[in-house]
Order: structure tokens, then sequence, then C-alpha cells
DNA sequence: GCTATCTTTGACAGCAATGTCAAACATGAC
DNA sequence: GTCATGTTTGACATTGCTGTCAAAGATAGC
């Protein structure tokens, strides 16, 4: 195999990614992803024939990161307590930054549905398994507290509720007051 | 007054919401609001001075519609009634048009955010509206039926919920299912 | 009917991005 | 060291959109 890629792969995809998330999908062109990775514009076109792959390349990475980040979050000993730290770490993750970023993942379910089936595809995915995990750990925890309603449709209106607050920040709101909406939701459905 | 103006105004904005409605801020071209509204190009550069001016008009019809639409889904008996009702409206308002449009101030506050301060106003100021409709309701009504919350913050995350509920909607989520998870929240905050 | 005033129209120059390609380049295998 | 193979580079043609403008067109007021 001679003729080999002169760039770190890695590398370029985790640089890649910082650009997504801080342009959004639609608004990134392929020059800023040229000057964001260092790797030129027809290289990239090359490697991986377009926006669109090297999207989805870097969203895996992302995805990876973020269920990770959420489910170290959630290994909290009540139910309460654990939606809590887990929607601390949503907010966290799109509050970063100066300014601060937004939720990658909110940002493309809107801006790539109609023009990209598989971005799509690739945040549907990535909500079906925060879902699956957090029902995985409301259902795991046994703390006595009750709640009015069944745990799939708990963990559901959890992760919609990310949605949320990931639209909220967008229009100003501050992270605390993120918080304070997040905790009126853990609230009404686990109690104080 | 000579020289005078040779569309309808209230006509050409009204179909530019449409336009702006089905394609969202970003993607619609003043080539596109030309088409749809049968104005030419220069015409409107000539009224409105660009895209941005447009939008805050046409987003200002929108925005009055949405609220009476809001409030008269909000004339309900009981809090619960008047939420599902409300949530119903949201529903349905994003997954009318084949296919669906989506909210498009949810979009507006995704894609406009960044390169359009005053779009972003608009939606801030729309989304307070809706907040102080719901509380009002919810604070009107008196059904007997105790919230663990206080009702500011209920309201507060009902309408963060309608936000949630405009992007799970993107990315495949059936008009049931949305309405699933708009009872849940009903259900944890007021009951059944 | 004339005129002053505003509007419409089509054309233009400019810009930013796209996708492709041939030539130059690097390197592993032999 | 040579070669075959894949990579990098800069250039190119194309597209779609922007914002502006001069000339032509419409109309209210006189």
């Amino acid at each position: 195999m001679a003729g080999v890629r002169q760039f770190d792969e890695r590398e370029a995809l985790s640089r890649a990614l910082d650009v997504f998330t801080d342009r959004g999908f639609r608004a990134t062109s392929m020059l800023d992803l040229a000057t964001g990775t260092g790797v030129q514009r027809g290289s990239l076109y090359h490697a991986y024939g377009g926006k669109e792959e090297i999207f989805l390349r870097a969203f895996g990475e992302y995805t990876a990161g973020f269920l990770a980040g959420a489910s170290a979050a959630l290994d909290r000993p009540t139910k309460r307590a654990a939606l809590l730290s887990f929607f601390d770490y949503c907010i966290q993750t799109f509050t970063a930054g100066t300014p601060a970023h937004g939720c990658l993942s909110t940002r493309t379910a809107i801006e790539a549905a109609t023009e990209s089936p598989r971005a799509e595809s690739a945040v549907r995915a990535l909500l079906d398994e925060l879902e699956t995990l957090v029902y995985a750990k409301l259902s795991t925890l046994d703390d006595g507290v009750e709640s009015p309603v069944n745990l799939h449709g708990a963990a559901r209106l959890v992760v919609s509720t990310t949605r949320g607050l990931a639209v909220m920040e967008r229009v100003r709101y501050e992270p605390d007051a993120l918080r304070e909406i997040a905790e009126t939701l853990v609230t009404s459905l686990f109690g104080r």
C-alpha cells in the first residue's frame, strides 16, 4: 500500500467536529472544514466524498462521547439525583464555548432534517439510545419513589425535554434558568 | 402620493410567511420570496430592504395567529384539559403540510439565532408571551387540582416542552407519539 | 394633460461555494 | 532504485445568490 494519507484522520475528524459544533451542519462549508482541519479542500473531497460524509463520521465521535458522558452523569443513587445530574451534563455540554455553541444534535435535527436523511437518522439513533440509557437507569434504581407516570414515558419525556432546553438556550436563556426548568420537570416526575 | 405600490402587501407577506414556513429562514433566498409572492426581487429589496426585514414582518403575522390559536386552545374547564388541548394545537400546527413543515419559531430559534439578533428577539418575545398566556390560564383555573411545582415553573416547562416536541417531530416522531409525550408531562404536572 | 413622486423591471458586477481534474508528489513493496 | 499506487495541490468551470442601479412605468394632485 503505497500512496498513503498524509494527515491524521482521528485528529482531522475531531477538528471537523469542532467546526460543525460551532457553525452547525448547514453553515459550515468545505472551505471551513479545510481551514479547521488543516487539510486541503481537494483532499477532503478525495478522502471522504463531501460534507455529509465528514459530518456523519464526526457525528459518530460526538455520539459516542455524549452517550458516555450522559451515562456517567446518570450514575447517582436516586432517580432525582440521577436526572438532575443528567440535565446538568446536557446543559453544560451545550452552553460550553464563548459564545455558547448550542446543542449539535438539536441543531442537526432542525437544520439537516430536510437535506440529509442520513444525518436525521443519526440524530434519531442518538435520541433512541439516550432514551434507552435513561430508562435503564430509572428502572434500575429502586429508591422507593413512585411516579404518576410509567418509566418508559418518563424517559422519553426527559429526552424530549433536553431538546426543549437546547432550543431555549438559543434564545438567551441562562444556564441557571435552564436548570430550573429541568428541576421543575424532575420534581413533577419524582417529587422533591 | 404618486407612485404607488403595485402589489397587495398583506397578501405578499402572507405568501412570504408560507415560503419561510416551509423552507426556514436560512434556506429561503430572495428569489424564493420573489417566486412565492409573485413580486420581483428588486421590488422586494426596494420595499423592505432585505430578507431579514421581510421575515420579521411575516413572523409578526405568524406570532399573532399562533398566540390567538393557542389562547383559544387553552380555553377549557380544567388545567389538564387546557394543557392537552394546547399541546394538541401546537402539534397540529407543526405537523401540517406534506411533508410536515415543522415549527417555524423553533426552526428560527436554531437557524437564525447566530445570524439575526432581531429574529432571535422575536422568537424570545413569542415564547415569553406564550408563557404568560399559559401561566394566566393555569392560575385562573381553580379546578382543585394541586401540582407538586409552582405554576410559574409549570408554565415555563410547558412552553419549553413545546420546543422539545418540535425537535422530536423533525426526526420522524409521529403526531401520536408527540401527543403521548405531552400527555406524560401533563399527567406528571396535574395528575390524571 | 402635465408633473412630481414613487415603483417596477431587467441587467450587472461581485462573491462564496461547489465538485472535478490533471499534474506533481510521497511512499511501501519489490 | 524503481515502480505502482494512492494522495495532495492549485486551478478551473459552474452555480446560485446578493445588492445596486438606471431606465421605464404608473398614478395622485394640480
